[in-house]
DNA sequence: GGAATAACCTGGATGC
DNA sequence: TGCATCCAGGTTATTC
């Protein structure tokens, strides 16, 4: 499940290898993978084939990469399941694999950039690009105040230097909503999921259906630096990990899973206090928290 | 505008 | 062994 730290290894990872190459030819295996480009896939080759890229950029989990010229960029949302995996150009079909982009890069090649997606949530489009409204870089990776379209609505992630905390707090304690949903608005805080999502209300030790309003200004700043905390500490051992479903651009699994305090250990003992982790229904999901540790207020 | 919910999707795990 | 059901969850559209 890519969230900030997934998408940012992933990010990192194609950063060396695509910036500066030109995209040669363009296969869609499956046309589910362009659901954000709904021009279809003829329109999506006509407009990507033959330009360079310019930089790999990515806010919250939204990536995308800048084409010559600075009007477009080539979008993508790993959903759920969705991986951009480095091959050979003649590398084998991977499993579940929806669109293959070769590419030329002066020095590194000839390589093929594939998206592979298991549920189909995720998708690639190639979209506009607009200043962004604060005049701020447009995320991590680029140093142009630009951004796709299709990003303009998301709010920065915690991580970035032009994140507007003090609005943050303001926007949550005009809400009714529990913190965790809040925390999973990508228009308030970009990047944060389920998982961390649950790690960050953990160490803050705060219960997930807290009402936003009732929260001080002081407990939603300790709140968000808990969130860098656990963003950085993830991002530093490579994102996290359950089964295949996530994997850096080689194809390779993070580390993160083996730090996680709440999330997926129902039943296993609070490493602060030994109560046992609960497992409650959320929109359709579940949380994980410590009842001993997040009292609900 | 805020809040809540359904729908999209595949494959592994579980229960019978 | 085979089949049915549940579960994972990010985003968007829809409804209230």
């Amino acid at each position: 499940m890519p969230e900030l730290p997934e998408v940012e290894v992933v990010r990192a990872g194609l950063a060396p290898a695509v910036v500066g190459a030109r995209v040669s030819a363009i296969d869609v295996l499956d046309e589910r993978a362009l659901t954000r480009h709904p021009r279809g896939s003829a329109d999506f080759v006509a407009r990507l084939e033959g330009r360079a890229i310019t930089a790999a950029a990515r806010r919250g989990k939204f990536l995308w990469l800048p084409l010559d010229g600075d009007a477009d960029a080539l979008v993508a949302h790993l959903g759920m399941s969705g991986q951009l995996l480095l091959r050979s150009p003649d590398a084998p079909a991977e499993r579940h694999e929806r669109i293959r982009l070769h590419i030329e890069h002066p020095q590194h090649g000839r390589l093929a950039v594939v998206f592979a997606d298991q549920r189909t949530f995720g998708s690639l489009a190639v979209d506009v690009l607009l200043s962004a409204p604060d005049g701020a870089a447009g995320g991590r990776g680029t140093a142009k105040a630009l951004v796709p379209s299709q990003v303009a609505h998301i709010a920065r992630d915690a991580l970035d230097p032009a994140f507007d905390e003090a609005g943050f707090v303001v926007a949550v304690r005009r809400r009714a909503s529990g913190i965790k949903r809040i925390l999973l608005d990508q228009t308030l805080v970009s990047g944060i999921g389920n998982i961390y999502a649950d790690e960050s209300l953990w160490a803050a030790r705060i219960h997930p259906e807290t009402e936003g309003r009732s929260l001080s200004t002081r407990a939603l700043r300790r709140l968000l630096h808990e969130v860098r905390l656990v963003l950085e500490k993830a991002l530093a051992e490579g994102g996290t990990s359950f089964d295949a479903q996530y994997v850096n651009v080689n194809g390779q699994t993070g580390y993160f899973a083996h730090s996680l305090n709440a999330y997926g250990r129902t039943g296993q003992p609070c490493p602060r206090c030994g109560e046992p982790i609960a497992r409650v229904a959320f929109m359709n999901r579940s949380s994980h928290l410590c009842p001993v540790c997040q009292r609900r207020r």
